[in-house]
RNA sequence: GGUCGCUUGGCUCAGUUGGUUAGAGCAUACGAUUCACAUUCGUAAGGUCGGUGGUUCGAGUCCACCAGCGACCACCA
């Protein structure tokens, strides 16, 4: 067959084409496959996209992820599960609002300038404008995502969701509004959980005084500005220097009125640390304040919401920012003889992970989750009297939900464990608003109100929403599921029915997989498994596979303000989609960080057009193009060879792909792709020729273990070929039997082939290319021309038969003349010499032999081999190896030592000739 | 302070329950260009697997300690 080919593959010419193929086929949906029936599906395979942040752009770690995430779901669909990928986006409420109230900030304004909701349309326009720059881009990595399921956090099912899961939370009491110190921003305006905190080192001051000169203890502080509000001293009950003032009430006045100060004793107190003594401030410290419910103390609040001092901090400090209160009250104890030192220290700042502002602490009246009441939830597995922190612990340890890497577990079970009551309201604007009222005239608090407009209690008409929405992880902790539940919610009279009644709730859940980054393990993972047990009684996904960290070739995150971030667009439109993917995969192992560089993407850019070439090939050298179910006939040694490595292959790869090693599984096709099919079958095809069907079936079978890292250029060949159907929905090849690829036999399969025959067949198959590779060498050694064809003389008793029926591929391939095989060959002066296990070769130079250089040669090998054998006959004299080694390693050194000792003969005798 | 990870040729990394003379790719050196592919082909050089001990017949692989690097968590007022 002649085709005309381009002879080199140009991906921008052909994936977005073929993007639309695929997304015109309808495949995508799980609904459309060959195996999709009626009812219970069998075998399905379910993944979560996890959902971009509906900000900007994409960038390498979101190409990342889709590469990971499309190679399972490709490789599952061809593995014939009923296969669906959902797709969709996060409203990410404070990361969203950030960045639009920085966009207005631009303008001019702020977003009370704008108020509430011109603000809310500003950020909704925003959203779908970046929503439809993400979709763009998400086909552009050749995702193969159902679009017809994408869903979107804020949309009208999934915000139906969340609030009929407040409110069974609410009802199962667990989730209640309390006055409690909140990690608060004031930039954001807003509170924070406390895995939304980070920190970060500075340089502060510690600040040595007393708050009056009769009072007997000095407190060391880094916020003097807080000490305005302080109630009490707390010492370690333990601590000799203070026991005597325990109990004891002191008056004191900073200047904002008198403060009682009472000593008392908390064993949480370092004695070693600073004075020993702790002011004790319970409006901005959460430690301070359980201290201060204990002993029932008064919490003056002398921060505002602002980050401003209160008007409780008295007139001189009220208005002022922490910083300039700060330095005031630091000159007011320095002035009056209060401060005894004032010492450098390093301490750990609290900030914000959106905008980087300091975290003030402060008491505040908002809705928490409680993490540690234990319930019992009818027809819930795992609720019968168990906490949400305690099912969270559960699933995991009993690996119901699988975390890979597997010492991510420890992570998780440390933050599990750790986990305070989880604060759900923000004081943002754009999110979930707190679907709760408030009766101005009663207090009564009404929940999801549907359309009565009166309290239902004093039937007061003054009644008031709550003016919060929920944390952004609140809603996508429940991704897994309300992404699957009936869009059309308004059939359903209960929540409860609403989910009954789901099909692909019923179908698809839980999820296979669970694809993302370590770094959002608790933020994430940890919420989904927290949501889903509670409110759907099933785990969210049974497999979580953590992907590491991308960064530069210096080993730096890649980050805007450093400028070294690749830009996945950029690079596609260079090398490729599939370039991108092979790169971001290959070399990849999870929860390790990947390096990712321009080089790299290259060279899998030359890989994917190795690959387009080797099509090229074989389809302009069949004769007819067809599908190969079969197995076809070996005829020769390398066609008995190249049908054992594909079965290899096939097994090998789809055992790793099942296992997460997809690095390995991709550097196997690599290998099997570049070193075997297109450097030793396809020239030894050009010699001993009529191998259409051998040729086919190889590369059909290369082209479909491949399509899920490359999906583009195998379709595309797969489209050249002229197939009707598409290989996105082929069947993944069946390896021959003698192929068993359970883990235990995986390590034999890889060394010495499966059976003995075939084993026995990769042997004979080496020393072919080992032979080969020696006359190759011999003619780079001594810089013979390619096209000067020569003349060798090989000897070999065992291995006569095998070298004779192989003479043709050796004289091609080593480019030799005349091949003559003898059972004894003298000394020649003018030939060069290699030894082989059984076999020797002699190249005749004519002339052109440099005596001292083959002596020098063969010295050199003669001293490796005495080592080697020096090495394994003291291995085999040593007892105890011959006791307790197994049989087969045994017999495995011995076949060693055997032929090495062979050749060093040779070699030795080669020496003394040439001397 | 706690937890985890990394350290293998110049660079980036594989190496799956311990058993091939430790493997790739890039870079390097030498040679090749009508014949699928210079986004190519052939050949070579380059590593005592961070250090020290230990377990074992056998350690890159397991254990202990040490060193360097990195990440995360917790915070001390």
């Amino acid at each position: 067959m002649k085709k005309e080919i381009p002879k080199a593959y140009d991906a921008r010419e052909v994936e977005d084409k073929v993007y639309k193929i695929w997304e015109d086929s309808g495949f995508f949906n799980p609904d459309n496959l060959p195996c999709a029936g009626e009812g219970k599906t069998p075998d399905k395979f379910v993944i979560s996209m996890p959902p971009p942040n509906a900000t900007g752009i994409l960038h390498l770690g979101h190409a990342s992820m889709l590469a990971y995430q499309d190679l399972m779901v490709r490789f599952n669909r061809l593995k014939q599960k009923q296969t669906l990928w959902l797709p969709g986006t996060d409203h990410a409420s404070i990361a969203t609002q950030t960045k639009v109230e920085k966009i207005i900030a631009e303008e001019g304004k702020t977003k009370y300038d704008l108020g509430r909701e011109k603000f809310l349309e500003r950020v909704h326009e925003y959203v779908e404008g970046s929503q439809d720059t993400i979709r763009n881009q998400v086909r552009k990595m050749g995702s193969s995502c159902d679009w017809s399921r994408e869903r979107y956090t804020l949309d009208e099912g999934l915000s139906e969701v969340v609030k009929e899961v407040f409110e069974m939370m609410y009802k199962d009491g667990l989730i209640y509004r309390g006055d409690r110190i909140v990690n608060w921003c004031p930039r954001c305006e807003s509170t924070l959980a406390d895995d939304e905190v980070e920190h970060q080192e500075t340089k502060g001051k510690f600040y040595f005084f007393r708050y009056s000169k009769d009072f007997p203890i000095t407190i060391a502080t880094t916020r003097p500005e807080t000490k305005l509000g302080d109630v009490a001293v707390a010492v370690n009950p333990k601590d000799e220097k203070y026991k005597e003032f325990v109990g004891k009430i002191y008056k004191i006045n900073l200047g904002n009125g008198e403060h009682e100060i009472k000593i008392i004793a908390d064993r949480n107190v370092d004695m070693t640390f600073g004075t020993g003594a702790l002011g004790v401030t319970p409006a901005h410290s959460m430690v301070d304040f359980q201290m201060a419910h204990e002993n029932d103390l008064p919490v003056i609040k002398v921060i505002g919401e602002d980050g401003r001092m209160t008007a409780e901090a008295g007139e001189d400090y009220e208005g002022l920012t922490t910083v300039e209160a700060r330095e005031k009250i630091a000159q007011y104890f320095r002035d009056n003889g209060l401060m005894e030192k004032e010492e450098e220290v390093d301490q750990n700042l609290s900030i914000c992970y959106r905008c980087d502002a300091t975290i003030e602490p402060l008491p505040s009246l908002q809705w928490f989750i409680d993490v540690n009441k234990k319930i019992t939830k009818e027809g819930n597995k795992y609720f019968q009297d168990k906490s949400l922190k305690e099912v969270m612990l559960q699933v995991v340890r009993e690996r119901e939900v699988k975390i890979i890497p597997e010492r991510f577990e420890k992570a998780y079970f440390s933050w599990v464990e750790n986990l305070r009551d989880w604060c759900i309201s923000r004081q943002l604007w754009f999110g979930h608003r707190v679907p709760v009222w408030y009766c101005e005239d009663c207090g009564e608090i009404i929940l999801n109100k549907k359309d009565e407009e009166a309290c239902p209690k004093c039937k007061s008409e003054n009644i008031k929403q709550d003016s919060d929405t929920f944390d952004t992880w609140f809603s996508s902790g429940m991704w897994t599921f309300s992404t699957l539940m009936d869009k059309d919610f308004t059939k359903y009279n209960t929540f409860e029915e609403w989910m009954k009644s789901s099909p692909d709730l019923a179908k698809f859940h839980p999820t296979s997989v669970m694809e993302t980054g370590y770094d959002i393990l608790p933020l994430w993972v940890a919420r989904m498994i927290l949501m889903t047990t509670y409110v759907v009684g099933e785990i969210p996904f049974e497999n979580v596979y953590l992907h590491g960290m991308l960064r530069d070739k210096e080993g730096r995150k890649m980050s805007k303000s450093l400028g070294n971030g690749i830009d996945p667009l950029e690079m596609i439109e260079k090398y490729g989609t599939d370039a991108l993917r092979l790169s971001l995969i290959v070399g990849s192992a999870p929860g390790n960080d990947l390096k990712v560089y321009e080089e790299k993407i290259e060279n899998y850019r030359n890989f994917v057009n190795k690959l387009w070439n080797i099509s090229r090939y074989i389809l302009m050298s069949v004769k007819e193009v067809g599908q190969i179910e079969k197995r076809p006939e070996a005829k020769t040694l390398a066609d008995e060879w190249i049908l054992g490595e594909i079965d290899i292959l096939v097994a090998s790869v789809g055992n790793n792909l099942e296992n997460f090693r997809f690095s390995l599984a991709g550097e196997d096709i690599y290998d099997f792709a570049w070193s075997k099919l297109a450097d030793w079958y396809l020239e030894i095809a050009k010699v001993e020729g009529d191998k259409d069907e051998i040729l086919l079936y190889a590369l059909e079978r290369l082209l479909i273990v491949l399509h899920p890292f490359a999906p583009f250029v195998t379709e595309e060949i797969w489209k050249n070929f002229g197939f009707d159907n598409l290989i996105m929905i082929e069947k993944w090849p069946e390896s021959s039997v003698s192929v068993k690829m359970n883990i235990d036999e995986y390590r034999t399969v890889r060394i010495v082939g499966c059976s003995e025959e075939d084993a026995a067949i990769r042997g004979d198959f080496e020393l072919i290319k080992n032979m080969i590779t020696s006359i190759r060498n011999i003619r780079a050694e001594y810089k013979i021309e390619p096209v000067k064809k020569l003349k060798a003389v090989i000897v070999s008793i065992d291995k006569k038969d095998l070298i004779e029926s192989q003479a043709e591929i050796i004289k091609f391939l080593g480019r030799i003349e005349e091949l003559e095989m003898v059972d004894k060959f003298e000394k020649s002066d003018d030939m060069a010499m290699a030894v082989l296990p059984g076999v020797e070769i002699f190249v005749s130079l004519e002339g052109l032999v440099d005596r001292e250089k083959e002596r020098q040669n063969l010295l050199k090998e003669k001293e490796n081999l005495e080592k080697f054998v020096k090495n394994l006959e003291a291995k085999l004299e040593n007892e105890t190896f011959v006791a307790k080694a197994p049989a087969k390693i045994i017999e495995q050194e011995k076949t060693k030592l055997t032929d090495s000792k062979d050749r060093l003969g040779k070699v030795e005798e080669k020496i003394k000739s040439l001397l």
